[in-house]
DNA sequence: TCAGACATCCAAAGCGCTTTGAAGTGATTC
DNA sequence: GAATCACTTCAAAGCGCTTTGGATGTCTGA
C-alpha cells in the first residue's frame, strides 16, 4: 500500500493525502479524519525511502567506529554513551546509524555516509590529538560534533567535552593531601585526546607538590581490567613500589584492585586508587557508598547532551559551534586513604 | 555533483555512467575508466537516498532496543554483540541502524522501521518466553534473526541461541560434585528466555542430585555489580548460607565476589562462584589463569553469526529458517573449590 | 554479401514520496 | 453584479538514482 493507491481509494489527490497525513493546515478536517482512517484500516505508513529521498533529511545520525585496534571503541563506555544519546534521537524522530570500519578506511567510511546523504550528521567519538576526521568533516559540510576535543586540530568545531585535565589534576591533589607520594597513573592510551589530557592533569598535580614524575609510574595502554591489574601488579613489584593509584577508568581500577588483594594488602588502607568514574550503568560505582574514590561525569549524560547539540545545529544550521566543558565532580569513596606512616 | 551533472560533463547518458560505476559488463574499459577518472576527480558519490529508492534496498540491518526498563538492553553484553554484528556488516557493505525505543512503543517502532522500508532485516534482542515481537515481524514479512529463543512462541523464526538450560545444567553439576548442596542462584530477569531456562538448567541439576531447591536460595534480576553485591550479602547473611553461587552474568559475579570479600571470606576456599561467562572483550575472564569458573560463550562471535545468517536471509530470501544452538564451554578458574567439610 | 552475434551506448520509465503553483469553490464585500 | 477572499483541492515537477528495452555500429561466418 503506497501513496498512490491510498489516494485513489480515497478519490484524493496525493498532494492532499500526504498534506493530510502530515498535519498541513490546508486540508478539510473532515478530510483528513477520512485520510487518517483510510490509513489506519489499510495499514499505509510512508516509505521512507522515498520520504528521505523527497526531503532530502535521512533523519539519522551517524555514529563511526574504528574497531581494528582492540575493540577501542565498542566498549562498555561507548554503550552507555549510546545509550544517552539514542534515548534524545528517539525523542526526536532520529535512528542512530553505526558503521564499524577498519581504521584505515575510516576516512573512507565517513566520506561515504556523508557525502552520499545517509545522515544528517555525525558524533565523532575519542579523537585523537590530531585527529583528521574533523577537518576531513569540516570539508564535507556535514554537521557534526566531536565527543571530545583534538588539541592539536586548529579548525573550529562543535564538541563536549569533560575537564579531564582539571579532573586527574583534582584527583592527584586529593592523594596529594593523603600524603602520598609515589602515586601511579594507570592511563588509557595516550595517541586519545583525553588520555594525553587526563596524563597533564596527574604530571600537572605532581609537579605543584614539588615531585618529580617518574616514568616507572606512569602506563598507558587499553583500559580493560586485564591492563589495570597487569599494569598494577608491575609497579607493585618494583623496588619502591607506589603507595596509591590513579585510574583512568572504572574497569582498569578493578583490575588494579584484583592486583591489590591479590597480594594480600587492603585498599583504601595499604594502597590507595582513585579513578575516573564514567558513572556507567551496569557498573555503577555506588550511590550512597562509593566504593571507589573517583572523580565522576555521566558519560551517559554526556551522550544526550551531544546528541541534543548535534540536532540543534542539525535544524539550526546557521547558529555558531556549540563547545561545552563539563567538570568532573570528586566522590569520595572507600578506595583511598592516608598514606600509611613509613612509605 | 549528482549523476547527471557527471555524465553531462563526460557526454555520456546517466545509464552508461551508472552501470560503469557498478562495475556492469556492457561497457567498453575505455570508458569505464575515463568515468572512474572522473568521479574521483569531482569527488562524485552517488546519493544513498535516492539508490535506496531505485534498488529497493537499504543496506543496513535495524536493531531495536528497549531502554525504558533499567537499561536492559544498553549493557556491556550489547556492546560486544554489536560489535561482532558490526564487524560483519561492514563486510557485506551493510550498516546497523539502532533505535532505542520506549517498550511499550516498541511494536510500533518494529512496524516503522520494517514497513517503512529503512531496514532490509531486523535483529531481535533478548526476546521474553512470549515475545509478541516474533509473531508482529512474522507478519510484516522482512527478514529477521533473533539473537535468544522464545519458548512458548509457535510461529517458526530464525534464531542463534546458546543453549542455556545445558549451560547452567553443567555448571551446577560441577558444583555437586565439589559436594557443594547449598547453591544460590543470581540469574537475570526470569521474564526473559534466556534467564528461565538458565534457571531450569540449575533445577534440572538440583534435582538430578536429589536436592529440594530452595527459594530463599533464588534471586533474580538486573545483570549488574550492585545487584550480584545485593543478593549475594543477603544469602549469605541467612542462617543457613550457601557454600556456592552461580551467576548468571560475570557482572553479578564481580559483586558477588565483593560481598565474599567483604566478610573476609576467599573465594574459591571459603566459597565458590561460578558464572556465566559471555567473553566480553573489556571484562575478560582471563585466557590463560580464569579467575572465575564459568560457562564460556562468546557473545561476540554470536554477534557475528547472526550478522552472517541474517545476511544470508536477505540475499536468498527462499531458503528456509535458519536455527543455531551453541554450547557454552565449561571453565575452570580459581573460583571454585571442594565444599569446606563440615558445611 | 548478408544475417546474426556481439559490444556499446542511450532514452525514458520507474522507485514513492514532497512541494510548488494553480485552479475550483462558495462566501463575502463593495 | 463584479471583485475579492479564504478555503480546499489538484496536476505535475521534482529528489537522484537504477534498469528496461531498444538503437547503433562492428564483427563474424557461411
Amino acid at each position: 500500500m503506497n501513496l498512490r493507491e491510498l489516494s485513489e481509494r480515497l478519490n484524493l489527490s496525493q498532494t492532499t493525502v500526504s498534506r493530510a497525513l502530515n498535519g498541513y493546515p490546508e486540508v478539510n478536517e473532515e478530510t483528513r479524519k477520512r485520510v487518517a482512517a483510510a490509513a489506519a484500516k489499510f495499514n499505509y505508513r510512508p516509505n521512507i525511502r522515498a520520504q528521505t529521498l523527497a526531503t532530502g533529511r535521512s533523519m539519522s545520525i551517524g555514529h563511526i567506529i574504528p574497531f581494528s585496534k582492540q575493540n577501542e571503541m565498542v566498549n562498555i563506555v561507548f554503550a552507555d554513551f549510546i545509550a544517552g544519546a539514542g534515548e534524545v534521537y528517539a525523542q526526536h524522530g532520529y535512528s542512530m546509524s553505526l558503521s564499524l570500519v577498519r581504521d584505515e578506511d575510516e576516512l573512507n567510511a565517513y566520506q561515504g555516509v556523508a557525502e552520499k546523504g545517509a545522515v544528517d550528521g555525525i558524533i565523532v567519538h575519542s579523537p585523537a590529538r590530531d585527529d583528521p576526521r574533523i577537518s576531513f568533516l569540516s570539508d564535507l559540510d556535514i554537521p557534526f560534533l566531536v565527543h571530545g576535543r583534538a588539541s592539536e586540530v586548529t579548525t573550529p568545531y562543535s564538541w563536549l567535552d569533560v575537564n579531564n585535565k582539571r579532573a586527574i589534576k583534582t584527583g592527584t591533589a586529593h592523594l596529594l593531601d593523603l600524603d602520598h607520594r609515589r602515586i601511579g597513573l594507570i592511563n588509557g592510551e595516550e595517541r586519545m585526546d583525553f588520555a594525553q589530557r587526563r596524563r597533564d592533569g596527574y604530571l600537572a598535580a605532581l609537579t605543584a607538590a614539588g615531585i618529580t614524575p617518574e616514568t616507572a609510574l606512569m602506563r598507558s595502554g587499553e583500559m580493560s581490567e586485564p591492563h589495570g591489574y597487569a599494569s598494577a601488579h608491575d609497579m607493585l613489584d618494583s623496588t619502591e613500589p607506589p603507595t596509591a593509584f590513579v585510574a583512568s577508568s572504572i574497569v582498569s581500577a578493578l583490575g588494579v584492585r584484583r592486583a591489590i588483594e591479590e597480594r594480600g594488602l587492603v585498599m583504601g588502607r595499604d594502597i590507595s586508587i582513585l579513578c575516573f568514574d564514567d558513572d556507567i550503568s551496569y557498573l555503577p560505582n555506588g550511590r550512597t557508598t562509593p566504593v571507589f574514590t573517583a572523580m565522576r561525569s555521566s558519560v551517559r549524560a554526556a551522550g544526550r547532551r551531544c546528541a541534543e547539540l548535534l540536532i540543534d545545529q542539525i535544524k539550526i544550521p546557521q547558529q555558531g559551534m556549540a563547545t561545552e566543558l563539563w567538570d568532573a565532580e570528586l566522590i569520595i569513596g572507600g578506595s583511598t586513604g592516608p598514606c600509611p606512616k613509613g612509605r
